[in-house]
RNA sequence: GGUUCCGUAGCUCAGCUGGAUAGAGCAACGCCCUUCUAAGGCGUGGGUCGAGCGUUCGAAUCGCUCCGGAAUCACCA
């Protein structure tokens, strides 16, 4: 039992006995004292005043003084105002350092059959552009999210949906077939979803062109775009995509699959992976006959037009568009789709998406037609919005040039670790290239992922590029620093023979208690992220702990204490902290070095 | 205009199931490497928690009204 738990008994015991009356858990406000105060535990008195009839002093006083005498583990009190400061015996803190250190995946639920299924989408790249700096904070977060998810007893299922269909995709095609020569990623060296990329923006190039030309010959802005011969083109190569067309066809999987090598590539390097992955050419018909059928039970209907449409006026929405007159299919359709394939490949209970916060009202809508449509999940369903990614000139918006490309940006950050560390002078001499390399590639990239979760998913964040590749302060090498701090002690304990917490030091310093509570309420921490769909959480908190540990590092030595129980105490107390970071790391997503 | 989200130090962000004097980092200034990793630590300065009203013993946190900013309200995805 932990010793929240045990406190919040005593104190409702105490109640009884003093007051005579029940009260029930929740009204015991228990929390952390405060740095400044002497304690570990917190009890608030308030609430009680009017069961004691007493001043909150008094109150506070009779109620420590009757827990001391009846609970071996708070070892003394004090009382400030209406504040009652309970201190818990050190017997207790070696305890719990011993049970951490015992317990394999310590903080997290572990998964079996019975355990809920929960499918997570999220990355879900259109296939005519590389990634950008948006997809790298919804891959991010939705890796994390899987995680942590995971972590809380839940069967996760990643998923992805790849819009590898369309209008955009036909732009980059044609532009290929006009102005590529038969360009390959193999002969052009680059990769594949840079390529295609690149393709999409000569066509825009051309399109402007062309539009520019035909309104200098007096065509208005619209008449220009609906003359446009670049665009007729596109659209006949969409219609010839839907009929099937083999040589359209034949050229948009050769295309696709230059993507999805390149996109692969850069998955990897995030970190990031996927167990299931849908394609919209596989489910856009899907939705069609799902909503279909939809029309025949009377849960929509259809215009004169013959359109057919939901109305949610009764949810306080309004209507919504979901097959167009001409029987195609809209976004709408396809999510529908998509869900309805899914549930039919597993039997899901919860699905989260994580799309940014610009779709919250479609996810609204989707909620309801999934829920009328009969999908037990569809009520439930988690929209896991995030904000923005904005750049210190303002938004990003690749016409303008001002994306930043993810495959970049990792480059640029793992090598700014390498010049960040060779500043400061030989810190991995001794290594070899190779090894060297391999650090830095954590460094560099746990530097970003920690930059895009640390910040509460749901805020728009601004996205420095040099800042985020300072590495001082709350950044994620000061965390894989801590971390490797403690394996370096570790390694030292080890070469010297040290024991290792077998025994009760004298006494616990305030450094030491601080950053035993905080491993304490590791558990609550992910259970909280679990339940608030928060990586961010984990975050604050690694951050947290490695601050603190970083504090009693320099106000103690570990290896260096004569005292052989304290010295035990302290390496268990490193060796503890060092398997929380990583934990809450690796629930991030982020890579610990042994050394760094 | 409707809906949703966000306003906390010069900047980037924590804190929000109501609790003690609102916290970090960056930036500025001053200390600390013969000491287990200085990518570090310590200190100084910096705040009408957007504004007002309300609920409460107590409000950055809850409610209402404003003010700012963002997103969305397509037969685009």
């Amino acid at each position: 039992m932990n010793i929240e738990t045990i406190l919040n008994e005593s104190v409702i015991a105490a109640i009884k006995e003093l007051y005579g009356q029940e009260i029930a858990a929740e009204k015991v406000q228990l929390q952390k004292t405060r740095k400044e105060f002497e304690g570990d535990f917190t009890l608030v008195v308030f609430p009680f005043l009017q069961m004691s009839k007493k001043r909150p002093e008094e109150t506070a006083q009779e109620i420590g003084e009757k827990i001391a005498a009846t609970q071996p583990l708070v070892a003394g009190f004090n009382v400030i105002k209406g504040f009652l400061n309970l201190s818990i015996a050190p017997s207790y803190w070696i305890e719990l350092l011993q049970t951490i250190d015992n317990t394999p995946e310590w903080g997290t639920t572990k998964t079996d059959e019975k355990s809920p299924l929960v499918m997570v989408e999220y990355s879900s790249p259109n296939t005519n552009k590389p990634l950008h700096l948006g997809h790298i904070r919804n891959n991010l977060l939705g890796y994390a999210l899987s995680n942590i998810i995971a972590a809380n007893g839940n069967k996760v299922v990643k998923t992805n949906i790849v819009n590898d269909r369309g209008i955009h995709i036909c732009k980059s095609m044609l532009a290929w077939q006009k102005w590529g020569n038969g360009e390959t990623p193999a002969s052009s060296g680059k990769k594949g979803d840079h390529l295609i990329g690149d393709y999409y923006v000569a066509f825009d190039k051309h399109y402007k062109a062309e539009l520019q030309e035909l309104m200098e010959k007096g065509m208005s802005k619209e008449e220009a775009e609906a003359a446009s011969p670049l665009m007729i083109e596109a659209r006949e190569m969409l219609v010839k995509w839907e009929a099937g067309d083999s040589e359209v066809r034949n050229l948009w999987s050769t295309m696709n699959g230059w993507v999805y090598e390149g996109f692969d590539e850069t998955y990897k390097r995030l970190g990031v992976d996927f167990d299931k992955i849908y394609y919209e050419s596989d489910t856009y018909l899907e939705g069609k006959e799902t909503v279909l059928g939809g029309l025949e039970k009377g849960i929509f209907y259809r215009r004169d037009d013959n359109s057919v449409w939901a109305d949610l006026t009764a949810d306080g929405l309004d209507e919504k568009l979901l097959l167009r007159s001409d029987g195609t299919s809209v976004y709408m359709t396809q999510d529908i789709g998509t869900a309805q394939l899914r549930f039919r490949d597993y039997p899901i209970d919860k699905m989260v998406y994580v799309v940014g916060n610009e779709q919250n009202y479609h996810f609204q809508v989707l909620s309801l037609l999934l829920d009328k449509l009969g999908f037990a999940w569809g009520k439930g369903l988690v929209h896991f919005s995030y904000g923005m990614v904005e750049l210190p000139e303002g938004k990003m918006k690749s016409r303008e040039g001002t994306v930043v490309d993810a495959d970049d940006l990792m480059d640029e950050m793992i090598k700014t670790a390498r010049e960040t560390s060779e500043v400061l002078g030989g810190k991995l001499s001794g290594l070899t290239e190779e090894e060297a390399a391999e650090i830095y590639r954590i460094i560099g990239l746990g530097a970003l992922k920690y930059f895009m979760l640390k910040v509460d998913a749901r805020k728009n964040m601004l996205f420095n590029p040099k800042e985020s590749i300072d590495f001082n302060g709350n950044t994620g090498p000061f965390i894989q620093y801590t971390y490797a701090r403690t394996r370096s002690i570790e390694r030292k304990a080890a070469e010297a023979g040290a024991e290792c917490g077998t025994a009760t030091p004298a006494s616990i310093s305030e450094k030491e208690s601080a950053i035993i509570r905080l491993l304490n309420d590791f558990p609550a921490v992910v259970r909280q992220a679990g339940t608030d769909y928060s990586p961010s959480g984990i975050a604050n908190y690694a951050y947290d702990l490695a601050k603190e540990y970083n504090q009693f590092y320099h106000d103690y030595s570990i290896l260096r204490e004569e005292d052989a129980a304290t010295k035990a105490f302290r390496i268990l107390l490193t060796r503890n902290v060092g398997k929380v970071i990583k934990t809450a790391m690796n629930l991030l997503g982020i890579e610990v070095p042994e050394r760094m």
